[in-house]
DNA sequence: GAGTGGTCTAGACCACTGT
DNA sequence: CAGTGGTCTAGACCACTCC
């Protein structure tokens, strides 16, 4: 015998998924949702409770619950790193004929607002092992925030960070007006004599901290999706570490991995 | 003003992280707690919803409310496809000697349960598309759940389809009682002449729905990693797609992305 | 001010666990 | 059986939004 409060969501569920609720569609009040299903409000509440948890619905208070709409996931696949790669010798021209966020898919590139931060930092612990140098060694810290045109919370946060001592042969890189760079990092490392041959990603979920979720406005304890890239040289060096941070539900990352024959 | 019911959370969780309350140790009864928060109980049971979301409690029913233990997060890295290639042509008892589990860190394999079940299905559309082959094409289903020894919910669950017509040429294939296949699906295509090429990972986090939160005995609308790895073979076919689920708290994916030089 | 969601109370009764 | 957590009620009062 199920709970009342859980019947009760797996109704208004069934009446979302089945659209007779269409998103941005207002539910009928609490009030009007006690008469309904003649339950006390603390069981009413505990059901639309579990919905807002699977962010079925939105509870704006003085306002009402609404039916929240999907967003749309953004697709980035590893392929990307490749396409990259091959556009570091063309000219400043053809590199900016083509962003690479035209890589992904889910949204247009014209609806994406970029901001980019420098600023010089000192290794931390964790930022010392990931780059394989000494505690202290001084680095660039490069923070791009992306938001969709009509939201006012980001969409991504990517905070990205150079070893001083690699890039100082270009004074241009530590310049963030010289953003939005056409090429992206693969072509400021080539300015600089650095070719990457190796990217790894390490991709996992966990729950916003009270921080992240004011910053990208998602409820306290919803999932961010966060990914570490470690770039690595031709010569073995880690060139640069970034950690991206997205809403869980904005993004899908796919991964291709070319195996080759058997060999022991 | 914070809420009551945020301030009782966050006493109790302070005294969690401050080591007053040790993992496995049981909390206060729920009548003690009033007593000691002077609140009524809906309020103190929301203030423990709170920290059971957030994983920092366990309640059992008749038993107690019980401080949780942090759960250990298994690292797996695409490096295990090359791997497991790689043992393709080894014999049956080199391959038993050592399980591709072995490959990931965090836990130790033997603390693992395996169970699969195998049954026959058709292609839905969206696994149509997937595989590459028509809506109601004969497929082999085969669901592993794994868990760990001492925890009766799973820790992984992977649904994995095989075109039928693609194994028949080994009936062995289709028989659930020859799993654990030593060397893993790799080897079980390589004895009907298949040969793996490409992998793909497409990783997403989603709030896990009310099923899903029941299996995996996890909180309703807590997050859960996703992973849909599609399989190629050397002839371009769409060999396997398995769907892998986990707790987003306990599962980190790796991938590593080797670039080749340039070209246009 | 009317209508919405948010917090809290004091109590009843039920379901499960261990002795 | 006593003790634990789980569900539900009927009501009060507060905080926010929009007219």
């Amino acid at each position: 015998m199920a709970a009342k409060f859980d019947r009760i969501a797996a109704d208004l569920r069934h009446r979302i998924e089945a659209s007779e609720l269409q998103p941005g569609d207002r539910l009928p009040s609490e009030t009007a949702l006690l008469e309904e299903y003649g339950v006390s409000l603390g069981t009413l509440r505990r059901a639309l409770d579990l919905l807002e948890a699977e962010r079925h619905i939105q509870r704006v208070h003085g306002r009402g619950t609404f039916v929240r709409s999907r967003r749309t996931r953004l697709e980035r696949s590893s392929t990307r790193y490749q396409w990259e790669k091959n556009r570091v010798g063309l000219s400043e021209e053809e590199r900016l004929s083509e962003g690479a966020s035209e890589k992904d898919t889910g949204l247009p590139l014209e609806r994406f607002v970029f901001s980019a931060r420098y600023e010089e930092a000192k290794a931390d612990e964790d930022l010392a092992d990931a780059l394989g140098v000494e505690v202290g060694t001084p680095l660039l810290r490069r923070t791009y925030r992306t938001r969709v045109d009509d939201e006012s919370a980001p969409f991504a946060l990517v905070v990205s960070h150079l070893v001083v001592s690699h890039i100082e042969g270009n004074p241009r890189l530590m310049d963030e007006s010289a953003e939005p760079w056409p090429g992206g990092t693969q072509h400021q490392l080539s300015t600089v004599g650095i070719e990457v041959e190796r990217i790894t990603d390490r991709v996992l979920a966990r729950p916003a901290t009270a921080d992240e979720a004011r910053e990208f406005d998602v409820a306290p304890g919803e999932a961010l999706l966060v990914d570490r890239k470690t770039t690595f040289s031709t010569d073995g060096r880690v060139v640069e570490v970034a950690d991206n941070k997205w809403p869980a539900d904005r993004m899908a990352l796919s991964f291709e991995t070319t195996l080759e024959k058997a060999s022991r």
